[in-house]
DNA sequence: GCCTTGCATCGAAGTTTGTCAATGTGTGGC
DNA sequence: GCCACACATTGACAAACTTCGATGCAAGGC
């Protein structure tokens, strides 16, 4: 699932599905709601937040725990999702763990609404 | 939750939240997440992109059961998760029930995750 | 070598979700 | 009035999710 991110990029790039009319193909919605149920729990919106919004663009573990009020384990928890996902990557530097907003990936999933809203006018 | 739409299209328009250095506060948070919870499952997915790619960009739910494959009563159920989110709506007209996708739904759910991309450029 | 620190993994408990069959509700045609 | 049709609601059950405490693992400092 790790590049669940990958794939989508590549389909926003292609964009709009092969012979289905304009709608997504099962595949495609699959790797779309894939994204969408990483970003469906409020702690993870948050966690990305936080990290898009820390100093440097990246932040570890023990900088993520105060704030949304959860133990380490469940924070990291979250955060294997998010990099499963394809939403956020992951660095180990010495005894740190330090976790980024992957570039283009929320780009690429706004433009990937996008286009979904645009088959209305096709 | 009706108007959940309402709400964050409204947060989308004042952009970037009040305090907390340009994160999410937990409020905005939760209602980002309830939209992309309802995106979480891929017959959603489908089922919005197959409204939104259909003639007239409605549909009712006797023309998504068969393309799905799932009964009536679980599209029904999977259509008023999607109505409560605020992402489509429904208008009853004699026997049938029309759904679409909502008007600049999909656009304010698109440019809030931009936003929240650009906080890390802040 | 040993202890501390930061994080991941495991196992378990409670809650939520997706799905269906069965049934209820409202509309239209006869 | 009655029947057929489109859809919503209910009840039930299995699967998945969220969370935690306990434990494991690797890196650094002494």
């Amino acid at each position: 699932m790790a590049q669940s991110l990958g794939i989508f990029v590549s389909d926003a790039a292609a964009c709009c599905s092969p012979i289905s009319g304009g709608a997504l193909d099962a595949g495609a919605a699959g790797r779309l709601a894939t994204v969408f149920k990483a970003l469906g729990d409020p702690t993870r919106v948050r966690l990305v937040s936080l990290i898009a919004a820390s100093d440097g663009g990246e932040a570890c573990i023990c900088d993520l725990t105060v704030p949304v009020g959860l133990s380490q384990p469940t924070v990291s928890h979250h955060m294997k999702l998010l990099v499963d996902a394809g939403l956020v990557t992951r660095e180990q530097r010495g005894k740190w763990a330090y976790y980024a907003v992957a570039p283009g990936a929320l780009d690429a999933l706004a433009s990937m609404v996008t286009s979904v809203a645009a088959a209305r006018l096709s």
